[in-house]
DNA sequence: TGTACATCAGTGAACGCGCGTTCACTGATGTAC
DNA sequence: TGTACATCAGTGAACGCGCGTTCACTGATGTAC
């Protein structure tokens, strides 16, 4: 059993990073200090030796979920490659990204819950809400962020309907009918037939 | 004390109301039965006279909760006239909607915790958004519901990123941006420039 | 390089607390006569 | 209409359970000499 320094900081990280995958799978009450613990082959009285509560951690892992979403949909678009909109679009409204929460969009996953916490969380959230504005208004090569709002609107709630729906045909056809909209309609350029 | 048979009809309504209105606000988490029966000025003990078990209350309160936000919707254009597509944009999208989650509409409110629900509760809100799909495909008069799925996606996805943003001019402009261009690009009738 | 010791990452039993649920009870309701 | 009684909506104490948190302990790490 390693118990060095560098084990220590080890662990930490397979803590949050398994937070990080769980909050966004099954929202902040499904982590549990002993079943997190557990699922990272340690024991519970060991989590205070990393944190100084739960209510920290989940701080913790909203910010790196949301740091994890952001990175994913930077590599979408292929290494070193800049990502064009039509790219972000295709990837977010992915069947990938919708059957695969965990390492998804934490917007989309947490948004609902962000917005019901305290104003901490909902600031952090917030940054990276315009993060993604911003992201999508360059992509698009415009320069103010209306229609990249309309866009990221439309990406967020397509995803997070799309994984209500049971039915897998519906639940395509939505991801489908949005991203092709947006696609068609390049926001921020002219608009095209 | 009333204890007749009308009144306990009416307690069992009054506590539904209130765990429509609840889940909408804090989700499924924020209700305990002690609390809720505390604010319908019951005590915790009663809940079992009326409901098998919190569960089975939750469910009840998710499909009140989802019809309750339908009904709101169908009132927003004023009684008895049709609403227009525009109408129904506007309220959804509207600083008062976004202010009161607690009579608003649910599968903005939901949709995440929907999503990671069993197939049930997910069925349910999945028929109410068809509903909603089918509402503004008729609202703007177009005969499939491709665009009508883009712009109820991105109405959700704005009315859930404007609670989460803190800063109140932020959270008006993406309401503004995203109301402003489903108005203006009349989706189902022909594009206007 | 080898030994002695302090540190400290991780263990697991124990805690207090709040939760969902049960149940014996109370007293108003509503029916039978 | 009035009385006697059964029903049953609601009460509140008590339950078992799982949770977050604490803490005395263990044994590997890593430092001092």
């Amino acid at each position: 059993m390693g118990h060095s320094q560098v084990e220590k900081a080890r662990s930490r990280e397979r803590i949050l990073t398994e937070a990080a995958a769980r909050i966004r799978d099954g929202g902040f009450e499904s982590i549990g200090v002993a079943s997190l613990m557990k699922s990272v082959n340690l024991t519970h009285g060991g989590f205070y030796g990393h944190f100084a509560s739960r209510s920290e951690l989940l701080a913790l892992a909203l910010e790196r979920a949301l740091a994890d979403g952001e990175a994913n949909a930077r590599a979408a678009a292929g290494p070193g490659r800049a990502r064009s909109f039509a790219a972000i679009v295709r990837s977010y409204l992915s069947r990938t990204h919708r059957d695969a929460p965990k390492t998804g969009c934490a917007i989309a996953s947490l948004a609902a819950d962000a917005g019901r916490a305290d104003i901490d969380a909902r600031t952090v959230m917030a940054s990276h809400i315009e993060t993604f504005f911003a992201t999508v208004a360059t992509a698009s090569g415009s320069d103010d962020d209306q229609d990249a709002m309309v866009a990221v609107s439309a990406m967020v709630g397509a995803l997070m309907l799309s994984r209500v729906l049971p039915d897998a045909r519906r639940s395509d056809a939505l991801l489908r009918a949005v991203r092709d909209h947006l696609i068609q309609n390049q926001t921020g350029s002219t608009e095209q037939g």
